[in-house]
DNA sequence: GATAAAATTTAGACAGGACTAAATTATAAG
DNA sequence: CTTATAATTTAGTCCTGTCTAAATTTTATC
């Protein structure tokens, strides 16, 4: 029982566990519980289907599931979410890098290839972009067993005013988030610094690139959620996040 | 209605009737039609279930069906299935050229990933592979508009004793086939000539490769059924058969 | 031309997945 | 601690696509 529609299930909840991250790790260790409502809205289902397949993969052993209460990803279910999310990324990667598409069109594309290549296929890609460990977003790549770089990175929305930084990641999943993203030239990797936030949750300016030819911009709150920054490599214990080889992509 | 199961049936039915090629053209001029055995056969499913589908091709107007005598697709069914099948052979190709795969194993990457390219993503591979005409087994690739060049070929199996030859392509379906071409050094392209036939439907005794450095080899009738062969250009009417740039290529 | 054999279709069932509407459980407010 | 509301599940339906078994039509044979 394994299908391109439990595969995005799996992802769903993987990621949504992820984003509620902080919450106490529930029954056992696996992480908090996803409620159906929230997976629904995520996968643009009813709620009632999606309780309907949390019983399934629960039958199946990919998921613990506890009626009102949520479900969690069991070990095997966190793994191959893991290869859904390696694949999705590795093929961004390559689309964007090998074949010229620009990173407001890859989600969409990798979103569909990702449940039907080969794991031959999976190696020769990952080998072709000489194992690469991030996507054209800067999201890290999970590798062949299944381990998942956790940068530690917070939201541009949260940066310190003057606090100097760098782009780290940015969500995938709006082409035209993205395709405004680029026009400003933020891209992972790029240093920046906000200067300004607008009082009562307004737009935050920015000075973005590296000093010496920094630009000014303005980018509104809702677009500072999304963009996901690291500080410069302080004392702090987390790893250093992961670097991005932009040489051949094209944004 | 379009589904990766519509898109096998349809796929299935023009190859069939290109098979049947001969045939008369039936009703109307489309070309013959495919009975419901040799189809369920084809697709590896029940004749009930070919025959349901069939129902429902015709429905939307992909095929047109006579209950009892058999179906053959209608200009926009074919249309469909050209375009899947032009999507099948730039991914043959392409996973051959690009990324390494083996002649062997590209079918059955493609016949999964042809349901799942967008037209973006299938014009970026034609164009990096260079707007090719033919894959890695030697099939012509249907153009973006749909038209596909039929090449004057024939099976080895019928290739008269001591007619210099050229091999046009060879069955991409059975990968144990294509390793123990590549082992005879027999690719699209390559000359040959039978020098002996076996009596009573027996192998056939070949010189492959050019003059100089020609090599003999044997191969059985059923694996020189699977293999087209087409005659020097002469001065018959058919097109030249369209040629392979078989460089980097790994068979 | 009647009849046996082969091909095909219908009928009925099932699994995967999704939806709506109705029932149920949790949660929050008083 | 009771009650209204929100979240969730169940019940029932539908569509796709498949199957088996039974009925039907063609085709081939005598």
């Amino acid at each position: 029982m394994t299908s391109a529609t439990v595969e995005d299930y799996l992802k769903a909840i993987y990621q949504l566990q992820q984003e509620a991250g902080g919450g106490e790790p529930w029954p056992t260790g696996a992480g908090p519980a996803v409620g159906t409502s929230v997976l629904a809205e995520r996968l643009a289902l009813t709620p009632a289907s999606v309780s309907n397949m949390m019983g399934r993969l629960a039958q199946v052993d990919l998921a613990v599931y506890v009626p009102y209460q949520g479900v969690y990803l069991t070990v095997e279910g966190e793994q191959m979410a893991l290869r859904v999310i390696r694949r999705h990324r590795l093929l961004e990667l390559y689309l964007a890098e090998k074949l010229g598409l620009s990173w407001d069109q890859v989600h969409d594309e990798a979103e569909r290839l990702e449940h039907h290549i080969s794991p031959t296929l999976e190696a020769r890609i990952a080998a072709a972009l000489g194992d690469p460990q991030v996507d054209p977003h800067g999201h890290p790549i999970p590798t062949p067993g299944g381990e998942l770089a956790h940068p530690a990175d917070l939201p541009l929305a949260r940066l310190p005013v003057g606090q100097p930084a760098s782009i780290g990641s940015v969500g995938d999943g709006d082409p035209d988030l993205l395709r405004y993203l680029a026009a400003q030239g933020m891209y992972p990797g790029v240093p920046l610094i906000v200067t300004e936030r607008e009082p009562f949750a307004g737009s935050l300016h920015l000075r973005v690139g590296p000093a010496a030819t920094a630009r000014v911009c303005t980018v509104s709150l809702a677009a500072a959620e999304r963009v996901r920054v690291t500080l410069p490599a302080a004392a702090a214990g987390g790893a250093a996040p992961p670097t991005l080889d932009r040489a051949q992509i094209a944004y």
